[in-house]
DNA sequence: ATCAATTCCGATCAGTTTAGTAGGGATTAT
DNA sequence: ATAATCCCTACTAAACTGATCGGAATTGAT
């Protein structure tokens, strides 16, 4: 029970474009070598995410991507739905109309893969791009506070936290 | 995302024993048959319930498996735990200690995974195989009331509901 | 002692999915 | 023109899943 890389790129490079998108469309190759993701494998992800319509592109030179809505307005599930098709631990729960299982009308097992999946999708529904980029930002900078030897108060900083790749998300 | 079969068998299977259980032990070849899954799958499937000590057997003639504890005491849980490893959408999240991921001290995505984790985990922790014994049983049985020519007042039966299977949960 | 019913064990295998590669075509700013 | 970029399709290697197979060990019944 695991989710894809792909749904993790998609994540990734939907959060990059929401904390950098205002300055403009954004190149796979910026995105590639930022969240370090294989330029093509990106490429290709991208293009799924385009044509659910979750961003736009401007082709030729200076294009790239950009989100297609408000970051308030696309949520973990409406991406999760894209890359993974329905959430769902079997195909019993996923709504799928060919499905058919012999137990199904009175099968008591089945209602608890209902209850996950619902437990799943009430985080999913409710996360969306803004609040995981405002949270991004908050995470990554912490206040500091430096003994200034001649001054009689010590100075506070707000400073971002260094890591790998950290730059992506300033 | 989805769960295996192999766990799904393995569900089915306890509960089987679960229900039946008390009559002495259940063979594989009984199980495989009410349950409709292939003998070999369903053997390979049972002894690891049984190296987790989930099961106990009988060998030879008129042997078998037996639940080894209380299915009040068995979790789903404790036994996804053992036919998926541990249930986790990304390594970051699964308590592997030998993963890394250069953003993790401060990555925001993996907060979100880690609260699908928990409503997943809630579920799977609350949910004994008591509980779906029940369940079935519950479900598994309609009131019927049939007018008798010849009496006044119609009879009124407990029956179960006829379908494929059934009878396995009897 | 034999036999049938069973658990136990390890090897193998075919199909699907996943993660990624490769190569070139189309479009646009300069 | 040309460089930068998106766009499209096909391919592939590795891992995983859902089994299958053959036989050995154990036990109860005759």
């Amino acid at each position: 029970m695991h989710f894809s890389a792909k749904t993790e790129n998609a994540v990734l490079a939907l959060l990059y474009l929401t904390c950098h998108g205002a300055k403009g469309p954004v190149t796979v190759n910026e995105m590639a070598e930022e969240l370090d993701i294989p330029h093509s494998f990106l490429e290709q992800i991208i293009a799924s995410l385009k044509r659910a319509g979750l961003v736009n592109s401007t082709r030729g030179s200076h294009g790239g991507y950009r989100l297609a809505k408000e970051p308030k307005q696309i949520t973990f599930g409406e991406i999760l739905e894209l890359t993974e098709g329905p959430v769902a631990p079997y195909a019993c729960v996923s709504g799928d109309d060919h499905f058919a299982c012999s137990l199904e009308p009175t099968c008591a097992v089945r209602s608890v893969w209902q209850d996950i999946q619902r437990a799943i999708y009430q985080v999913l529904d409710n996360t969306t791009l803004h609040d995981l980029c405002e949270k991004t930002k908050a995470v990554r900078h912490r206040v500091v506070t430096i003994s200034n030897p001649g001054h009689e108060t010590p100075s506070t900083f707000t400073v971002p936290v260094h890591f790998a790749k950290q730059e992506a998300f300033e």
